[in-house]
Parts: structure tokens; C-alpha cells; sequence
DNA sequence: TTTAGTATTTTGGTCAACCAGTTTTTTGGG
DNA sequence: CCCAAAAAACTGGTTGACCAAAATACTAAA
């Protein structure tokens, strides 16, 4: 054991983590709501007392992940956490190779499987009336005949929370959105098959409410089937 | 339908998004070997011929999914596909919400039995290759008793790469460095078991090229159960 | 009073110069 | 010839000034 081995390495929070922090906080305390515009750079740059280069990077660090977006010339603005704040986010890490169509429904299923399992399981009162809020706007905007992308990705989103793994939940949020985009560029989803999809989200809820892992299970998977065998296809 | 719904987004490539493609390309191609020093900011500004902000821009971006680590005053290196790059990166994800240890346990157990499944059915001579290899640096590092952190991990990453679904593999990329932090900072794994490791490593690689799936999955179940039970306890 | 046009201010984007460390080269004493 | 110390060159870090587009305030004509 050499001297060297008794240091650990000091943790040193850079001037951008701590903006990145603050700003962060400024969301998550519900001050700054989505839509709502950042302070300008400059501003944020005399408030905080440091160069308006740390701010800017702390603002690139955070459009990056998706919580930001900069319209030039004109300000930053906070997104919501929807397909178009988290889209190609997977693209974004997965630089190196660009994912196929096939891997990502492979690891969907058996993500929404599990997810799905563990919420039957271990869901509370709260999570089920979420649930039941994003199935109800997402039917809302079916019978309007409205694009309801974002309203199915919003229930199965509710579902991963329901599971209480903080980490499928990321995962499913970073890798749906790069299968609707998909969905929505190809019209994977048959417009006469709005009503089944209906049913089957229905199916889930009932499977999840009754705590019966197996059930929701298998009703996910009979919802997925539509997916997984275009994925086939397209292999 | 509007008018405007006819319009569709324009693409438009960044600058700093082709000079990130570059940098990548040249990673890709093999002529920046991990450990290479990127030519200076500067240099790299001239040839390009654009402003040396897109290229810190560019590079800030690579080191923020790992690729690159810049040593202040001194130059911007390459990063190996190890711990080291990796480590953080669900944390920058998931800044709103820190993943437990448990929930990262949990999901890594569910990927990790899809993976050696789909390792026993698909796995190539190449892959079974690349397994073997790992599996022998471990060996070695452990016989020596040096920290094997590293080659674990790459044990469990090769599987991943033979499941021959790119998403799972940088899943497992972005999940394990995770774990494995805390493995170390709370040496999880027990010293005197090192040996039974090595045999748990050997039974999964056999079941791969076997081609037995549920054989695979069990001693992967095996593998983890340490790690599994002592997520539990944390909880 | 309304509104179209214009001037001003504010915004993020970009650049070039300078700063403080690091690395390499040069130099001079042994 | 060797090698330590000084000097030069080079590195990423930081700053402030300037740019063009967007947002706002203002003005004058209808």
C-alpha cells in the first residue's frame, strides 16, 4: 500500500455544476415552469457574480439532457418532460453506433414487461390515479381524432413510475421517444386500430389496479404485438 | 390540416455537430487510439477552419458522454471504453432524481438475465472469442490480486455485445460504472470469494457456448445473488 | 384610437486577445 | 557528455468586445 493510496480524490464542484445545480433547483421548486423564459445569459451572469462563459455552459449542459432549449437571439426556455424535451437523447449517447429499429423494441419489451410487472406489484393510490389521468387524456384526444403520441407515451411513462425503480424510469424515458419518433415518421400505429389500443391501455390499468403482475404482463405484451412483429419486418 | 402541418423541420447540422462527427470518425477509424492526445484546440480551430468556440464546444460534448477527458493546460486525451469514461453518466441523466442503489441493482439484474440469454442464442465465434478474453484477463488480474474491477466489468459487457442488441449493450454501458463505484466504495464484493467469482464467470461463458439460454440465465442469477441480497439489506 | 413603420434595446452567437498553468526546448555549469 | 535549471513555446481557461437577429418601444400617419 503505497502513501499516495491514503488520499482520496478531492470532489471539486466547478462553477458550472453549481449553476447547473441552481438552475436546476429554480425548476424543481416550481419557480421556473415549462415554457417559462431563463433570465438572459448576461443577467444571470451579474446575478451569480461569474463570466457569463460558465453560464452558458451550464446552460449547453442542461439543453443537452433535454431540460433546456436556446431559441437564438431570443432566450432559453424550460421544456416539459414530453417526447420533444427528451427526443434523441439515446441518439445523443449512443453516438458511436445509431441503435436499429429491432434492438430498441427488443429492450422496450422487455422493459414495458418488467415495468409493468412491478407496478402491479408495488403500485400505491397515487400512482393508479396517475394512471388513470394519462389514460383518460389520451382517449380524450383519441375521440378528437388528435395526434396522441405524446398522451400513449405519457401512460406508459405513469406505469415505469408506478414500478418504484427510479431507473427503469429513466430508461424508459430516454428510449421512447426514439421508438415514436419511428412510429410517427413510418405510421407504424393503424388508424382503425385507435379503439383496440384504447381497450388494451384499459386492460393494463385493470391488471395493475387488481395487483395482478402476470395479467398486466400478459396484456402488455398482447399490446406490444403489434410493434414488436413490424419490428420483425423491418429486420 | 394547416398549411404549416404540410412544412416539416429543417435539419440543420451544427457546426459543432460535424465537428463532433469528425472527431468521432476519426475515433471510429482507429486513428485516435484511446490514450491519444487530441492536436490543440487551436490547431484543430485552423484546419477546420472555423472559431476556436465550436471547437471547445464540440469537445465539451464528447467529454460529456465520455468519449474525451480534457487535462487543463495540457491537452484533451481520449478515453478508453472503461469505468473511468463512463462513470457518471446516469447520474448527468438523471440529475433530477438520484438513482438508489437498489432500483440500479433491480434494473441491472433484469438486463443482465435478457442479456445472457440472448447471448446463448445468438452468440458468434467472435463473441464467444471476446468473452473468453475477458474472462482470462480477470483470471489473471485476480491471480495476481490486483483490483479486477475493470475486467469484470468488461466480462459483463462482452455478454452484452454478444446479445446483439446495441441498446441493452450501452444500457449496460451507462448502468454498470454505476454500480460499480459503490461495489468498490463499499466493497460489496467479498475478498475471500474471489475464487468462487472466477467459477460463476466460467459456468455462465460455457452456458453461452452451449447455447443453453435458461442454463445461461441461472448462473448469471447465481452470479448476482451477493449483490442482490445486499441491495436488499441497503434498502 | 388604431396601426403600420421605424428606431432602440436586448438577446444569444462569435471572435480575438489575454491569463495561468504545462510541456518542451535551450542553455550553462559540472 | 550529462543533467539540472532557466527560458521559450504551447496548452486549455477566461474575459470582454462586437455581431446579427429578435423583441420591444416609439412614432406618425390613417
Amino acid at each position: 500500500m503505497e502513501l499516495l493510496e491514503n488520499f482520496k480524490a478531492i470532489e471539486v464542484e466547478t462553477p458550472v455544476d453549481k449553476i447547473v445545480r441552481q438552475i436546476r433547483k429554480l425548476i424543481i421548486s416550481g419557480y421556473l415552469q415549462p415554457g417559462d423564459k431563463l433570465p438572459s445569459e448576461r443577467k444571470l451572469s451579474e446575478k451569480l457574480g461569474v463570466g457569463r462563459t460558465y453560464i452558458r455552459d451550464a446552460i449547453k449542459k442542461l439543453e443537452f439532457v433535454g431540460i433546456l432549449t436556446t431559441l437564438p437571439q431570443s432566450g432559453v426556455v424550460v421544456n416539459g418532460v414530453d417526447i420533444a424535451a427528451m427526443e434523441g437523447l439515446l441518439s445523443n449517447v449512443m453516438k458511436i453506433e445509431k441503435p436499429d429499429f429491432f434492438s430498441l423494441v427488443e429492450t422496450r419489451v422487455m422493459m414495458e414487461k418488467f415495468s409493468v410487472r412491478q407496478a402491479a406489484l408495488r403500485r400505491s393510490e397515487v400512482d393508479i390515479a396517475a394512471i388513470q389521468d394519462a389514460l383518460d387524456q389520451y382517449k380524450a384526444r383519441v375521440k378528437k381524432d388528435l395526434p396522441a403520441e405524446n398522451e400513449d407515451f405519457m401512460f406508459h411513462l405513469r406505469i415505469a413510475e408506478a414500478s418504484q425503480n427510479s431507473v427503469i424510469k429513466t430508461m424508459m424515458l430516454i428510449i421512447l421517444p426514439d421508438i415514436m419518433k419511428i412510429y410517427i415518421e413510418q405510421k407504424v400505429c393503424d388508424e382503425g386500430r385507435k379503439n383496440k389500443r384504447i381497450e388494451e391501455h384499459e386492460s393494463i390499468l385493470k391488471a395493475i389496479i387488481d395487483g395482478d403482475g402476470d395479467k398486466a404482463e400478459e396484456h402488455m405484451l398482447e399490446h406490444l404485438h403489434d410493434v414488436i412483429e413490424y419490428s420483425k419486418i423491418k429486420l
